[in-house]
RNA sequence: GCGAGCGUGGCGAAACCUGGUAGACGCAACGGACUUAAAAUCCGUUUCCCGUAAGGGAGUGCGGGUUCAAUUCCCGCCGCUCGCACCA
């Protein structure tokens, strides 16, 4: 009798073996001698607490490749570390009195033994934290090169202000207005603020995604659209007349009082249909007329009453006000045009201005109508008659001809944009512009628990670098929490330093950085993390990166991923990194989440899936036996509570079940539900590959032995055996594990159902017990390194190549094929691979349930397709 | 509003890249074996309709098109999901 196989013997055994070993160490570049490297990384955790179930499949899917890699004579990188810094664990402090790092270090503990328990091939001799000063010191050195470098400014501007976390936003961390944390309505303050300059790279950083083909194109499409890029043309509008109350200019202050009114447009080619010029409530001009034009006033604060959401958006009417201000066409001096101020023109995008072109433009048109402003049409659409077109609700935006536009008319939309542009530079009432979406990053946070920024503010000197031989500027450990705002800012001792420059009494910056900083290169220390006097060896991040293989969630598709990329690109140029791509991820996986359904107990109370169970087809609470309500099935999350531990899970069903189970049944980009039928399908899948391994034995076929001769049978199964080594490499590199998962299904049926004894049976069971335990190696190493040992091989699994399937072996000799009369299938005919086209042909006519239908037919055409069909079209 | 993706049995899905037997594999369900019984395990059935069966018909969101042949390619709808969003 076959004893059950017991994970929770087996599973802590193989996991010392590898860690004795140091199989899972990464070679350096010497003792690699040759092979090739693989850096694969999963984007690493935030410290939160505990890890579930769902946290299980990102690492799991990075495992994969690197124990893949690894097999097929890869120097393999995995490393893992903890992205450390951040607000949790301030709140943490704030509500439960524990100081943040004793928090951080203790969720780290705890989630790498949850994290070991999976079994992932991991070099944790590797391991870093972004919190500790081995890691933020060398941070605050790239700080100071990228400030030589210029890449690091500060500038007074409006900032994000989340006024519960009391702390700075980047525009990529507000989401529909609210804080991207705390959810919080977000205000508007002015600070001065550390920016790093993005924009710097903004072409490059659109060009270079062209050459991102391993990327998923969403990822791709949304990095280019957060970048924004936009070409048209700025236009200078001189005023005509303006309200007396207005000073006259002051020198070298643009879009004051009266000077042009600049505006940015896409469309100059649209010029001649020019109506109106509209600015935004906040822009300079409005500003100034309303301090004396009660009715100007009441607009912008009207318009700063609507929301900004995306609801609000949708419902907010389009309304404005004249302004009495006039301005001269460019193109035409005699043209006055009026100028308002109107509630969907953005002061943070262009100029703040535009000139509205109705017949382009639906905004425009809805907005020219609504307070009836004259207009025409300037642009033709294809095949329309000048004479009878007309524009009246519906704008037209797409290209045509342009008419009613003196010199432009009669060319087609693109000719005439750049001839318009000639024109306006022409007559010094423009220029050719790029306007990007893209903005700096503002990188200060007003928090305790992040990276400190290197910066000193003297009173005579003005704002100076720390000195490098200065560094780690460490964070004090004494600080308290009792009130809000920056707790470094209320230090008693820790700001007051003195200057390097002059030595007089000075100021530390008590800004913090953005914790997206600390993982914009990480991946860049994982090459080299024991470095004390650099971020890293050169060399060594030369060897190394890029990533070649990296996995994480679709979320990151901006921040994250675009910083990263930022960052590789200053790293390089200030000489501290040579990438020649400038790009950090060669190839990016997006896998989905693990969800699960959702329990409230009947007093509204979320409830843990094991505080329920399902009695009578209906699920009820455990404790009291009361029905539970079932609610959406949604990402695994702890504040719903539909999460499944993973140490209990690990004791209970073993790590190879939970990394089995989230690979299974779903695309890794599409999410997987969790499920106990799920689970047990998993589980069972175990229990029979150990089943049929144990009353095996220790003598399976070694790879280079000879086969004996064998019954058709087992030939089959030996076939079927490297025909699946074949697909489940090809699905493996292909990110198919869902379908190299039911490709090993396949095997262990096939292999279950060949019950005979003889020598060639096996033979051939042997082989494909063995080619299934080193298929399975990466997805399941505990039971496959047990299996393969219990086989009789030496350990381990997780280092022996690759199998090789055997060409002959895995080529069909056969072919069945389908006959179809007319696109139905009506027979089938078995054939060799590659046999005569003729002789298929004969032998599909002669089919006797096809004949049936060729009866009183004529035979018009017959195909062949080798190895693949025979239509026969009858009629 | 703009952009992208998806839509296949009771369910998760495969086949789509490269047009060629639709539904691999798993779950669930049903029938059977073993068992005092249950669990576990094993064997079988399972897209729908007609038929005892052999067999026939329909079928990949809907409507068209291309083709000997369309889940796959093209056009137009409908629905769902995601991203961006008054970006001039």
């Amino acid at each position: 009798m076959a004893s059950r196989y017991n994970h929770r013997e087996v599973e802590p055994k193989w996991r010392a073996r590898w860690a004795d070993a140091k199989i899972d160490r990464a070679l350096s570049p010497d003792e690699a001698k040759g092979k090739p490297k693989a850096y694969v990384l999963e984007m690493f955790p935030y410290p939160s607490g505990r890890i579930h179930v769902g946290h299980s499949r990102n690492y799991t899917m990075g495992d994969v490749i690197a124990r893949f890699r690894r097999a097929n004579g890869y120097n393999v990188l995995h490393p893992m570390g903890w992205d450390a810094f951040g607000l949790p664990a301030e709140n943490a402090a704030m509500e439960r009195g524990i100081h943040p790092k004793g928090w951080t270090y203790d969720n780290i503990a705890a989630m790498k033994s949850q994290l070991k328990l999976l079994g992932l091939a991991i070099d944790w001799d590797r391991e870093i934290a972004t919190c500790d000063p081995s890691y933020y010191k060398h941070q605050q050195a790239i700080f100071l090169a990228f400030w030589k470098q210029g890449l690091v400014y500060r500038k007074k501007q409006k900032v994000n202000w989340d006024p519960v976390d009391m702390t700075v936003l980047a525009n990529e961390q507000v989401v529909d207005g609210k804080g991207w944390r705390s959810g919080a309505p977000v205000e508007t303050r002015e600070l001065e603020q550390w920016m790093f300059k993005v924009t710097a790279y903004a072409e490059d950083l659109l060009q270079a995604i062209g050459g991102l083909d391993k990327w998923p194109d969403k990822v791709r499409l949304m990095q280019s659209n957060w970048i924004g890029k936009s070409q048209g043309a700025k236009i200078w509008w001189p005023i005509a007349e303006a309200p007396a109350f207005l000073p006259s200019s002051p020198a070298g202050e643009p879009n004051h009082a009266r000077d042009p009114i600049e505006v940015y447009t896409t469309r100059p080619d649209t010029l001649f249909g020019a109506s109106f010029l509209a600015l935004a409530p906040d822009h300079p001009l409005t500003k100034a007329i309303a301090e004396h034009n009660p009715e100007v006033a009441k607009f912008i604060a009207e318009a700063a009453s609507l929301g900004t959401s995306e609801a609000d958006i949708e419902k907010a009417p389009k309304f404005g006000v004249d302004l009495g201000v006039r301005v001269k066409h460019p193109f035409d001096e005699n043209w006055v045009l009026p100028v308002w101020a109107a509630n969907f023109v953005l002061s943070t995008y262009g100029t703040g201005a535009i000139f509205g072109s109705p017949a382009g433009d639906q905004r425009d048109l809805d907005f020219a109508n609504k307070y009836r402003l004259p207009f025409k049409p300037v642009v033709l659409p294809p095949g329309a008659d000048p004479a009878t077109h007309t524009i009246t609700t519906e704008a037209y935006t797409d290209d045509g001809t342009t008419y009613n536009s003196q010199f432009l008319d009669g060319l087609p939309t693109r000719e005439a944009l750049s001839r318009a542009i000639d024109e306006l530079v022409k007559r010094k009432r423009g220029e050719a512009t790029t306007q990007w979406r893209l903005r700096d990053w503002g990188v200060s946070r007003q928090r305790y628990w992040g990276c400190p920024i290197p910066a000193i503010h003297c009173e005579k000197c003005g704002v100076v670098p720390v000195l490098e031989k200065d560094l780690p500027v460490t964070l004090p450990e004494d600080v308290k929490f009792d009130r809000p705002g920056n707790p470094l800012a209320h230090h008693p001792t820790w700001k007051h330093t003195t200057c390097p420059t002059c030595g007089g009494k000075a100021e530390r910056e008590t800004d913090t950085l953005d914790t997206f900083v600390d993982s914009s290169w990480y991946f860049a220390r994982f090459t080299d993390p024991k470095n004390e006097s650099q971020p890293f060896d050169k060399a060594l991040a030369n060897y190394w990166l890029p990533v070649d293989q990296y996995v994480g969630g679709i979320e990151h598709a901006v921040l994250h991923l675009l910083y990263s990329r930022f960052f590789t690109r200053g790293l390089r140029d200030c000489g501290l990194l040579d990438l020649p791509s400038g790009e950090p991820f060669a190839s990016l996986f997006t896998q989905g989440m693990v969800v699960h359904e959702t329990y409230k107990s009947a007093a509204g109370q979320w409830l843990l899936p094991e505080e329920t169970d399902v009695k009578d087809g209906a699920r009820v609470e455990l404790k009291t036996g009361a029905p539970v309500q079932v609610g959406d099935i949604e990402k695994m999350s702890k504040s719903k509570k539909n999460v499944v531990d993973l140490d209990a899970f690990v004791t209970d069903f073993g790590a190879d079940v939970a990394r089995w189970f989230v690979l299974s049944d779903s695309p890794p980009e599409r999410d997987v539900e969790w499920t106990a039928s799920g689970v047990k399908g998993a589980w069972g899948f175990v229990q029979r590959v150990w089943t049929l391994v144990e009353s095996y034995g220790q003598n399976a076929p070694k790879p280079d032995a000879v086969a004996p001769a064998m019954e058709p049978d087992a030939h089959a199964l030996r076939q079927l055996a490297h025909r699946t080594v074949a697909a489940v490499t090809d699905d493996i590199e292909g990110f198919r594990f869902n379908v190299a998962v039911a490709r090993s299904y396949e095997l262990v049926n096939a292999i279950a159902k060949l019950k005979s004894t003889d020598a060639g049976s096996m033979f051939a069971r042997g082989e494909a017990l063995r080619i299934l335990a080193q298929l399975i190696a990466p997805f399941m190493p505990h039971l496959a390194e047990e299996s393969w040992e219990k086989l009789g091989f030496n350990p381990f699994v997780a280092t022996a190549p690759w199998p090789k399937a055997d060409p002959a072996l895995a080529a069909r000799t056969t072919v069945t094929l389908p006959i179809q009369v007319n696109g139905k299938k009506r027979g089938e005919i078995e054939a060799a691979k590659g046999a005569a086209e003729a002789d298929v042909r004969e032998q599909a006519l002669a089919h006797p349930s096809v004949a049936q239908f060729l009866a009183g037919q004529t035979v018009r055409k017959v195909i062949v397709v080798p190895d693949r069909i025979v239509n026969i079209v009858v009629g």
